[in-house]
DNA sequence: TCCCGTTCCTAGCAACGCTAGATTTATGGA
DNA sequence: TCCATAAATCTAGCGTTGCTAGGAACGGGA
């Protein structure tokens, strides 16, 4: 049985490389230039050995989206826990989410632009999306008062989100994005209305 | 000059008739199944006539999206000023643009998730993305304090966008959306934070 | 050494956005 | 009315895409 052992694993050897290569490939001239054949060319191998791994190139995405939420989920964890206190960690864990998006726009997209087949709001979601939700749960609840924490959550994140994509497609200006989540967090602090500090 | 006149009539209808054809399939079948070819066999023309109106496919989805800023901000101003009370002209104009969002999916994707080649927070920007933007700065002002309004505007606005595209995308369940919206809305209006009811 | 199953590559299909060049159509002057 | 010219339009094709069928090469067991 050692022989086949052998073989499994090359094989997730070879899968991971495939997939370290699209994100890098993505990561460097964007999705748009990511082919079939220049992933194939890459890493060295024909394409039909890439449809051997993965279905198609929207399952090469779903790879590599898997791959990005455990690092936002990790960047999200050390930037809540860092705060020293509740107003802070919602501050602080948004801009992270922001930062995340802006440093690395190509596993973003990935992650929560692509139009995907992954269970999201299930049980049966990755564990490691899990995980970054559970950061921003954590961030939002200190400010949830009676309100159902889940869909308060849901919400944070949609902003974060609308932030992030409005700004990528050019619809917001990169300048004062910093202002508008200082907005955005006074709002769900309660705090009273002021003039928007980039904290 | 009038030979020239009928020419220039008759190629503005036809332009219009690429246009309505391309939103017509898009909205049926989504952008994806909107091509070139079938474009050009919907109106009856070879493609090389669709290219002397636009330089590309993105051209005509930028036509379609402009064509429908103007629906967006018709719809936007109804909600608003049906409204009795500044809280509930929030949550209405909210309501409204999930719904607009909603109904007409591919249209919005034109206009707010294409990467396009167009001024949007400038003065240069459409005239009726402006009056859209202005119906809801009209609805954010009463809460926004001594915030900057643009900025405070251009956060509900990107809340309301997160909203949408992470339902579309499979990212956030259908069910409950109202009481998003309904959380959204109090954070903005300060009320005190509660369960969320879906209005 | 041979056999057989697995793995892999070559070559190609249909469809895409887009365009060059031929062809048809319309225009204005004899 | 007829023709030359200019404008409008179509046919056909290029290069690229995602994806796949069918044959070639490889490796392990007898």
């Amino acid at each position: 049985m050692s022989i086949q052992a052998r073989r499994e694993r090359e094989r997730a050897q070879r899968e991971e490389l495939i997939i370290t290569a699209a994100r890098e490939l993505a990561e460097a001239e964007g999705w748009e230039a990511v082919t079939v054949r220049r992933l194939a060319e890459r890493v060295e191998y024909s394409q039909p050995v890439l449809y051997s791994h993965f279905k198609g190139k929207d399952a090469i995405m779903t790879a590599v989206a898997l791959e990005g939420f455990a690092d936002l989920a990790a960047e999200l964890r050390a930037a809540r826990t860092a705060a020293p206190d509740p107003a802070g960690a919602l501050a602080r864990i948004g801009a992270a989410y922001l930062a995340f998006a802006d440093r690395r726009p190509a596993l973003y997209d990935a992650m929560f632009r692509q139009n995907v087949d992954l269970p999201f709001a299930t049980p049966q979601a990755p564990a490691a999306l899990h995980a970054g939700f559970d950061e921003l749960a954590e961030a939002v609840g200190p400010h949830a008062g009676g309100a159902d924490l889940g869909l308060l959550t849901e919400t944070f994140w949609a902003a974060l989100h609308g932030l992030v994509t409005l700004m990528r497609g050019g619809r917001l200006p990169r300048e004062h994005q910093d202002r508008r989540l200082a907005l955005l967090v006074a709002c769900f602090t309660r705090e009273p209305a002021g003039p928007g500090h980039s904290l």
